[in-house]
RNA sequence: GGGCCCGUAGCUCAGUUGGUAAGAGCGCACGCCUGAUAAGCGUGAGGUCGGUAGUUCGAUUCUACUCGGGCCCA
């Protein structure tokens, strides 16, 4: 007789090798067409609200490891909130506009661009954008995140730029909008602004000159005539200088030379002077920064017009001489500094770099030309103390390669002091619940120390600031007629709101403006895209059916506490008074394998699409979820590599349990009565497990997920209950009780674990879905279930527990005897080896007893005996000795134990009295 | 240079209000099994808790400084 047929060996057809780059896709492909994201909302309609608001990446290039990080994360709330009971929709979204698209697209037409109207831009700006959509759409479903990517919000629909008009329109109505000047980095030859990104940085050779400003009056504890010396490489701002600014916290010396007296910063003292020729000095006192604070100077042009010493912690002592000229018109730190002091810029430069009439003598030159002459009149007025020429780097233009100015320009601020705003601000920002918690602390501190935030950028591709202005005397016009109708001309059609740029000024005015055509011109600047994404949560979470205002939950990089977070949280509060999330989530970076940044150049950066390729998305995500993503996260071909492992072996664990109830149906179940000691402790490690994961999820740290969860099928499963059940499993009669307690047991724990690691290997707890017994579903995907719901009744006492501990550390101490019997050669398998027990006290001697009858399926063993307390048990460390011999007796071939009783069945010579009852026949 | 944050075994994480010889899983080494088999089991070796100085009877846990790293500014 063939025993091998009497076996019950697991049998499945899932896949060992999960292939998942390829497998992945059709699971994919199934959802689509069950449309799984339409089940969810219909199945958890009317459950409570968890709104977790998309913050929109930029439309713009491939995903990399930090987007699909974000929106893993982002995947594991929505999907667990989803099991655990809420109505958890997501709407995704992308910031569609803005200057790295109009850069990309304008240098790629080249030449061409020049020719093109603003709207001939801004279709290719669109496509653009939209093309990028896609291809992040695709990226972001293939990672497996479930959202309702057939409408997500783009911030270019017609009715998101409808509300992004209204909401300006709204703090403009309350005076939080405002237009100031401010210096901006300005092409003279293309006659236009540039932003930062479009700067390039080359060398340059500039004056640099040392010149002195004379102190009117005196100076407290000096004599006579003192001078501020500064050094700047760029004399033609002289002519708009309005202050010099000086290091609280530096020293700074008088010093007397026969050329004069001078005040600098004492450490740059001797070099300065030096350089500037002179040898000889002396210095007869030394102040800080601070005490020379408010003491004025002549101007350098203007002999009437006196100009305040200031204070600014920019200064620097690297080079020049710690007194730094400051134009504000000319200058981003000069501006900053200079508003503190309330010193307007000025900037007698017009757009072709030429200086105007508030130039005076200069009037007419351009600036770069400016700077000889400037030096030459330095020279004769005996400002000057030295002049040389320095080569250094200086900002270009992009495009035509030219060196760029500072120039002080009209734009739109959010002034953030209106109506007390900041403080409103900061109060908001305390009733936020912050993760991890000094978030709080850091955008509070971010907000109290911003400046007044400017809203406008001089280009083409964004949503225009809609506002009017009269060609007689330069007064805006703007009412509410007229931001509706221009909110409703954007809502009218895809591209409704081009005809801002090309319609005639007519048609762009409500009616009682419209005689007014002739004049009026309308504003050419368009607002700032952090204007566009902060008012999302209007524009989508107010107006989205499945959406509620507030959201409960932002989650972005750390780095959006200076960008979304608060350009969301300043019109909310402007407008609405209360902030727009309830709670934020923040997430370190990703870095490499030693913690250093990603970049190019360093060349440790690891693609998504690779990573999707050789690994697939489960192994990814559960990257993602392995890491504690408040800190930085680490992501290296090693760490990737461990986490294939953790895959396997999760995979198996639900391959094996699944291959065992190949045979399972809902008759089989045993009632919890009638289960053996291990598997209702199997049940109790379960309830622990369940309470630990979905606490994990529940306060989003689900690396305590992922450890639970491996830890759960490497130590409880694998290594000892899988381990023990295969005898029950594979040797008992098929209907047995035992066998079926088993699989009872199986499908309890399968069940809850395919449901409880859904959220964070959504395509393998899909796969294992469709390989459960039908008894084990209703629904056509494991995504439209629950997590599973705590049953108290499989907990077990704490004595019960107690006795189980005991076991297990006398299992492990059997455990290293039967491998020194195996080093010695003794044994091969464990079966192989019988097993003698003697306790050292009395609580080793009862945990033994309790369990007298299960010790060789628990250990293993084909032969266990307890004998009595003994002194020399009494004095190891275990209060346990444990001895090994050869099991008497032959193999059973069918259930490979060794048993003496193995040659005693008749007609049956080669199985054990075990398998023979278990076979039916007689053991006679 | 400033603000905020981080640094425990090769990897990912635990380490309760400072208190006995610092834990887990994975990986690794060695061995077993061949009825989870490109699987499974067992045993074992790995850490001066980034460094220095202090507070304390006692510090991975508190303080200062320092080195390395990240985000945001300048």
């Amino acid at each position: 007789m063939d025993y091998k047929d009497t076996v019950h060996l697991p049998k499945t057809d899932f896949p060992m090798k999960a292939d998942l780059p390829k497998r992945e896709p059709e699971i994919l492909k199934y959802w689509d067409e069950i449309d799984l994201y339409g089940l969810m909302r219909k199945r958890n309609a009317g459950k409570k609200k968890f709104v977790l608001h998309d913050g929109p990446p930029y439309a713009n290039g491939e995903i990399h490891a930090g987007t699909a990080l974000n929106k893993i994360l982002k995947d594991f709330i929505v999907k667990s909130k989803q099991m655990s009971g809420y109505d958890s929709p997501y709407v995704p979204g992308w910031d569609c506009h803005g200057l790295p698209i109009e850069h990309k697209v304008v240098s790629e037409l080249g030449e061409k661009a020049k020719s093109l109207s603003q709207v001939e831009i801004r279709r290719r700006c669109r496509a653009f954008a939209l093309k990028y959509v896609d291809i992040h759409r695709r990226g972001f479903k293939r990672l497996g995140v479930t959202g309702d990517w057939q409408n997500p919000y783009l911030t270019l629909s017609p009715e998101y730029v409808a509300t992004i008009i209204r909401c300006f329109a709204e703090m403009f109505e309350k005076g939080y909008v405002y237009k100031g000047l401010k210096p901006i980095l300005w092409c003279p030859d293309c006659e236009t602004a540039l932003a930062e990104a479009e700067v390039e940085y080359a060398n340059h050779v500039s004056p640099s000159i040392y010149v002195k400003f004379e102190v009117v009056g005196s100076i407290p504890g000096l004599e006579g005539q003192w001078n501020f010396v500064i050094w700047t490489t760029t004399p033609w701002t002289l002519p708009a200088n309005l202050a010099i600014a000086l290091h609280p916290d530096y020293e700074y010396c008088a010093v007397e030379t026969p050329a004069g007296n001078y005040i600098m910063a004492g450490v740059l003292a001797p070099v300065a002077l030096e350089t500037c020729g002179i040898q000889q000095y002396k210095i007869i006192k030394k102040f800080l920064g601070k005490d020379l604070e408010g003491i004025r100077y002549r101007h350098l042009y203007d002999k009437s017009r006196e100009c305040p010493i200031i204070l600014g912690e920019h200064v620097t002592l690297d080079t020049g001489t710690g007194c730094v000229h400051t134009a504000p018109g000319h200058g981003q730190e000069d501006y900053v500094v200079g508003a503190r002091y309330n010193i307007a810029p000025f900037s007698p430069v017009d757009g072709k770099g030429i200086f105007t009439s508030e130039a005076g003598k200069y009037s007419g030159l351009r600036v770069f030309q400016a700077n000889d002459v400037i030096v030459q009149d330095l020279k004769e007025c005996g400002a000057l103390l030295h002049a040389e020429k320095l080569e250094h780097s200086y900002p270009h233009c992009w495009r035509c390669g030219g060196p760029l100015i500072f120039r002080a320009t009209p734009q739109w601020f959010v002034n953030m002091d209106h109506k007390d705003l900041r403080q409103r601000l900061i109060k908001a920002v305390d009733t936020v619940q912050w993760l991890p918690d000094w978030g709080k602390e850091r955008i509070g501190g971010m907000i109290a120390q911003r400046p007044d935030w400017c809203i406008s950028r001089q280009r083409a591709w964004g949503v225009p600031i809609p506002v009017f202005y009269r060609k007689t005397d330069h007064e805006v016009v703007a009412t509410k007629e007229s931001f509706e109708k221009i909110a409703a001309l954007a809502a009218s059609a895809p591209d409704g709101i081009d005809r801002w740029f090309d319609a005639p000024l007519r048609d762009l005015l409500p009616d009682d403006l419209k005689d007014q055509a002739e004049n009026l011109e309308k504003e050419t600047d368009i607002l700032d895209v952090w204007f566009d994404s902060g008012v999302s949560h209007r524009a989508v979470c107010e107006r989205h059916p499945d959406l509620t205002w507030p959201a409960d939950l932002y989650l972005e990089g750390s780095d959006q506490h200076r960008g979304w977070f608060q350009s969301s949280i300043i019109p909310a509060v402007a407008i609405k008074d209360a902030p727009p999330y309830r709670a934020v989530i923040t997430h370190g970076y990703v870095v490499d394998g030693e913690g250093k940044k990603m970049s190019k150049k360093l060349g440790n950066v690891i693609e998504v699409p690779w990573l999707m390729e050789k690994y697939g998305a489960d192994i990814v995500r559960l990257w993602v979820a392995s890491e504690n993503y408040r800190l930085d996260i680490r992501l290296s071909e090693e760490i990737m590599s461990r986490q294939q492992d953790t895959y396997r072996r999760i995979r198996n664990t639900f391959r094996y349990m699944v291959a065992n109830l190949h045979d399972f149906t809902e008759n089989d179940r045993i009632e919890y009565s009638e289960l053996l000691d291990i598997d209702k402790w199997a049940l109790h490690q379960l309830e622990i497990l369940k309470e630990r994961i979905k606490k994990g999820y529940d306060s989003y740290e689900f690396h305590v997920v992922y450890h639970a969860a491996l830890n759960f099928c490497s130590v409880q499963m694998s290594a000892f209950y899988l381990d023990v059940l295969k005898d029950r499993l594979y040797t008992h009669a098929k209907a047995s009780v035992g066998r079926r307690a088993a699989q009872t047991v199986l499908a309890e724990i399968l069940a809850a674990l395919v449901r409880l690691l859904a959220p964070m290997l959504p395509y393998t707890c899909e796969e294992v879905w469709r390989y459960l017994p039908a008894c084990m579903k209703d629904v056509p995907s494991v995504h439209l279930t629950d997590f599973p719901e705590k049953k108290t009744e499989h907990c077990l006492a704490q004595p019960v527990l107690d006795t189980w501990e005991n076991l297990l550390r006398i299992r492990a101490v059997v455990s290293k005897q039967l491998e020194e019997a195996r080093r010695s050669e003794m044994i091969g398998s464990s079966l192989q080896a019988a097993v003698t027990l003697r306790p050292g006290d009395e609580s080793v001697e009862n945990t033994l007893n309790s369990f007298r009858n299960q010790l060789e399926d628990i250990f293993i063993v084909s032969k266990c005996e307890i004998q009595a307390i003994s002194q020399q048990a009494a004095e190891t460390e275990e209060k346990l000795l444990v001895s090994v011999t050869p099991a008497p007796g032959r193999k059973c071939i069918r259930c490979w134990h060794v048993r003496e009783s193995v040659g005693t069945v008749q007609n049956h010579p080669s199985i054990c009295h075990v398998c023979a009852e278990q076979l039916g026949v007689s053991a006679a």
